[in-house]
DNA sequence: AGCACGCCGACT
DNA sequence: GTCGGCGTGCTC
């Protein structure tokens, strides 16, 4: 019998992670999508067959070419379209389809733990609907069923996207199909989950990294072989999950960077999702009360793509919107930190929150970064502390009593003089949550200051505990980063104080002030959910700066199209495609040879074949060491993406040869 | 990515 | 001596 051959996806770089089996011994009619055992090296691995009965052998020497093994299990298997799909998004992101799957696909077990899917009540709700909300479900609705549609849904923070997204998930129920829900981060699914538990009929799943890869595996099955409609709900992974009559999908907020995976393949789930839309040929809705920049430029570009696009700009009920006050941090009184027993904060603020408290309201405070000082400095001598394996500073934690690096484990006691000269005087520099803790614990000694972030809190359960003592007013000022500004309704806070702004104002990714903007928005949404009068403190050096005009007037179009045409004048995302390109090494010397030999290359393929491309020069990562490693990165930009797709092939293809490796990110979340 | 192999420094 | 640290090289 003549021998057969499969090209198998396997999990290794080696060969772009596929490999060359003889499959025709062990398996009559092998079909694509079937996971196999497979010799490689000296240890046996599974893989996904993705294609078989190869005619061309890619050149290799047919002794070198060993026998599968067995099929691994009948139930556990791809489908054809799936692996496409896989292919496709393997292609885009320039990295290996076996290690992919491996990435998305639950890992195989003979008896995974089952996991009990919800079945929701379907209490019947009836939503007091207003005009803008009845517009937006008809409009969707009326494309329910026909095909691949996309809709941008941007309604403001308490505008009743839920609502609006129950309405059409329930009509799409009635036509027997399943829904996709999709969230940025974990946190935010218990409370959808908790109201479409209360009010659909149906079944009801979480997918997260809450799960273990054998709760993962019983729900990846069950979405196989179980055709009853359902709905999902999960984080960016679960757009790989294999539903059977999947109907629709909703990407909530949207613009979120957590939609973004950076390590491994670099995937970003939003984009994925609307791929998947439509090739699948079904609806996708995407949600958000500020879009991410290359999403509006998307729903903006014709009379036609407006037609999708829904905008929601009043709250329910009527409420109203914060007020957004800009406070100078550095006006002279406030500029002698030293003197200062407030700062970070100033006169203005502690005031306000007095009153607030006063008054019997809680009070949100909000710091991007977590601990005590940025840094500690010698006032002798200048001496900063750095990490020993990263080149940032060390940062200073009261709670632990320590230094210690956030890219590595290290800590260290805090030192009682400097190294260097000798001198016992420490500054400390710049501040985090703990620090704003302290102050208000000692302006306010008699009020309960905590603090949110997840150095505080390490589990599920200490967050919901947490969340569960501020609620019910046992605490009256919240310090917390980030993980404080999404989802969350407090019904007793109308007053939000947020720090920090500057740091992000000073970064140099052309992002920043879209994420600022956006971020601020998202915070401002925890104030005054409940009341008439509620108010957002923003504490800068710089209060002058454009950005804060456009914050304070609430005028994100506005903010928009000013933003878009710096963009243009920059060549910049949505004007243009960027793919970060990045080197890594021990050696500093090693990594900046190879990052020039690269550019070399790339300089000779541009020139010869895609003089639509664009290549920055090379240049350290923010962080140029990272747990040892030096990382430079050379930046590719071009308004043709094919041109950036082949000049990254053939670049890898030559690097290859050098056994040069680097990883790539494709529509990267940042440039430094 | 794994994994084995091999070379060197530290320690019962 | 031998245990174990991680640099290097290989896998259809």
């Amino acid at each position: 019998m003549k021998k057969k051959f499969s090209l198998i996806a396997a999990n290794t770089p080696f060969n772009n992670s596929k490999l060359i089996y003889e499959t025709s011994s062990i398996f009559s009619n092998l079909e694509i999508g079937k996971f196999i055992l497979v010799p490689l090296g000296k240890k046996n691995i599974s893989g996904c067959v993705i294609e078989k009965d190869l005619r061309d052998l890619d050149g290799l020497d047919e002794k070198k070419i060993k026998s599968a093994i067995a099929v691994v299990e009948d139930s556990y298997s791809l489908d054809e379209e799936e692996v496409k799909f896989l292919k496709w998004v393997s292609m885009y992101y320039h990295y290996p389809l076996g290690m992919l799957i491996k990435d998305v696909v639950p890992k195989f077990l003979k008896k995974p733990r089952s996991v009990k899917s919800l079945i929701g009540k379907g209490r019947e709700i009836t939503f007091n609907l207003n005009k803008t909300q009845v517009q937006c479900v008809n409009k969707i609705k009326s494309f329910l069923g026909q095909g691949f549609s996309k809709w941008l849904l941007h309604g403001v923070t308490g505008s009743g996207k839920t609502a609006v997204y129950f309405e059409i998930i329930k009509k799409v129920f009635d036509s027997g199909q399943s829904v996709l829900f999709l969230l940025p981060e974990i946190n935010l699914t218990p409370q959808f989950l908790k109201f479409f538990q209360e009010h659909l009929p149906t079944k009801l799943y979480c997918y997260s990294s809450a799960l273990n890869n054998s709760e993962k595996l019983h729900i990846w099955k069950e979405l196989k072989s179980d055709h009853d409609p359902k709905v999902l709900l999960g984080v960016r992974s679960s757009v790989f999950l294999p539903f059977k009559r999947l109907g629709l999908i909703i990407v909530d907020e949207e613009h979120d960077h957590s939609y973004k995976q950076e390590e491994r393949c670099p995937y970003n789930a939003r984009d994925i999702a609307i791929k998947k839309a439509h090739s699948l040929d079904i609806p996708i809705v995407l949600g958000t009360a500020t879009p991410s920049m290359e999403t509006y430029y998307n729903f903006s570009k014709s009379l036609e793509d407006k037609k999708f696009y829904l905008k929601m700009e009043e709250r329910v009920g009527g409420a109203y919107f914060p007020k957004i006050n800009i406070m100078n941090s550095s006006s002279k009184k406030e500029q002698l930190q030293f003197f200062n027993s407030l700062w970070p904060f100033n006169e203005e603020s502690i005031k306000k929150i007095e009153k607030a408290v006063e008054k019997g309201e809680q009070v949100l405070v909000f710091v991007n970064r977590l601990g005590f000082a940025k840094y500690i400095q010698c006032h002798s001598c200048g001496k900063q502390f750095e990490c020993p394996n990263c080149s940032v500073n060390l940062k200073l934690f009261h709670s632990k009593n320590v230094l210690s690096c956030r890219y590595c484990e290290m800590s260290f006691p805090i030192p009682s003089n400097c190294d260097v000269c000798g001198n016992s005087q420490l500054i400390q520099r710049g501040f985090g949550t703990e620090k704003c803790e302290q102050v208000l614990k000692s302006c306010f000694p008699s009020r309960r200051v905590s603090r949110f972030d997840r150095d505080e809190l390490r589990t599920f359960s200490q967050i919901e505990g947490r969340l569960r003592d501020f609620h019910s007013g046992n605490i009256d000022i919240f310090v917390g980063t980030q993980m404080l500004s999404k989802g969350h309704n407090f019904e007793k806070v109308n007053l939000v104080v947020v720090l920090g702004v500057d740091s992000m104002l000073s970064s140099s990714d052309y992002r920043a002030h879209e994420k600022i903007y956006q971020q601020v928005k998202q915070i401002s949404g925890r104030s005054g959910r409940y009341s008439k009068e509620s108010e957002v403190c923003i504490l800068t050096s710089n209060p002058g700066h454009n950005i804060f005009k456009f914050l304070k007037d609430n005028s994100l179009i506005d903010f928009y199209r000013e933003e878009i045409k710096v963009r243009k004048n920059l060549s910049c995302t949505p004007y243009s495609k960027f793919v970060n390109l990045s080197f890594t090494s021990k050696n500093r010397e090693k990594v900046v040879e190879d990052v020039y030999f690269a550019l070399s290359i790339l300089e000779s393929l541009r020139d010869n074949y895609f003089d639509s491309v664009k290549i920055f020069k090379p240049r350290a990562h923010i962080i140029e060491k990272l747990v040892n490693n030096y990382n430079w990165n050379i930046t590719l930009s071009g308004k043709k993406p094919s041109d950036l797709h082949n000049i990254i092939n053939s670049l890898a293809l030559n690097l290859k040869k050098n056994n040069l490796q680097f990883k790539i990110d494709i529509d990267p979340s940042y440039i430094n």
